[in-house]
DNA sequence: AACACATCCTGACTGC
DNA sequence: TGCAGTCAGGATGTGT
């Protein structure tokens, strides 16, 4: 499932492939995907058609990419099966492709979304606090950003990150480290294979209560999850199924290295002990149960 | 404010 | 072999 190494990955690609070039046609196979598009398909395409964009922005899993009329952008989120996939314009047909752009230099944008989660939308830019909104290192930095995103936390791979910050706020919150880690308005990016990723390395059970850690055990976990991030996004992020492809539609290669997420019943990397699974909160949870134990007392 | 829970969706897999 | 049921889970909205 994308997450944020997924949809840099995704953003890396766009960037080398789809600026500055116009969109020519747009054909949409499944309205479904254009649900948060507020003047649906025809609206949609009225507003693409002779576009073309000026960056690919990052923050969290959303991306955007601001179109050549001032102060509007897409924005897409991959949900749990989505795709951008690049290809030339006769390239074969693909399952799943929901919506398409032919662009001026030649290439076809198409997003394929198994499950539907994912969505494209054109939506208002906004200034944003800050030097910058998101994550767009080949262009100029951006200050501003959608709408619909502008609710969403800074990830732990933006330099205005803050650390201290985010802290405080689960200093209040009395729920599972896991559920407070995967909150999107507290801390961006983090979806639950890296979640489960980030607690076996920080050794902290997903249900933990989030107040009973210290902050220097929170500081050890925020760091965790910027390595594990960063370590992803250098493999091209985890393919663990055939939901997730880069542009090209190829797999990503971090699944080589988890420690946690899916491997049921294999030894612990750490301790031997083989790692469980339970479902909690309406997902799988992938731990230790010799590593990670919920401490009564106050986490030092 | 934080929490608990429902909703969206379809292909792969499991069990009878 | 076929069919019904279960599972995968990110974001959002509602009610408490």
């Amino acid at each position: 499932m994308p997450e944020l190494p997924e949809a840099e990955t995704v953003r890396r690609g766009l960037a080398l492939t789809v600026l500055n070039s116009k969109i020519e046609d747009i054909e949409v196979f499944d309205q479904r995907c254009l649900k948060k598009h507020p003047g649906g398909s025809e609206d949609f395409q009225n507003l693409m058609r002779g576009r073309s964009f000026s960056a690919a922005v990052r923050r969290g899993k959303f991306i955007w990419m601001p179109l050549d009329i001032e102060g509007f952008a897409l924005v897409m989120h991959l949900g749990m099966s989505g795709q951008a996939l690049i290809r030339t314009q006769d390239y074969q047909p693909e399952s799943q492709v929901r919506l398409q752009m032919n662009l001026e230099n030649g290439l076809q944008f198409r997003f394929s979304d198994q499950r539907l989660f994912g969505s494209l939308m054109v939506d208002q830019l906004q200034p944003v606090e800050g030097n910058s909104s998101g994550y767009s290192p080949e262009t100029e930095v951006q200050t501003e950003i959608p709408s619909s995103v502008a609710h969403i936390a800074r990830d732990p791979l933006d330099a205005e990150f803050d650390l201290d910050s985010v802290k405080r706020k689960i200093k209040n919150r009395t729920a599972g480290i896991k559920h407070v880690i995967l909150d999107q308005q507290l801390v961006s990016g983090v979806g639950n294979i890296y979640a489960d990723e980030s607690l076996w390395r920080a050794r902290l059970h997903f249900n933990q209560p989030a107040n009973s850690i210290s902050s220097r055990k929170l500081t050890e976990l925020f760091s965790h999850i910027k390595d594990v991030l960063s370590e992803a996004v250098e493999q091209g992020g985890t393919s663990f199924d055939q939901q997730y492809k880069n542009i090209n539609g190829q797999s990503g290669y971090f699944s080589q290295n988890l420690n946690a997420y899916g491997q049921t019943g294999k030894p612990c990397n750490r301790c031997g002990r083989l790692i469980a699974r339970k479902s909690w909160e309406n997902r799988g949870s992938h731990f230790c149960p010799a590593c990670q134990r919920i401490r009564k007392q106050k986490l030092k």
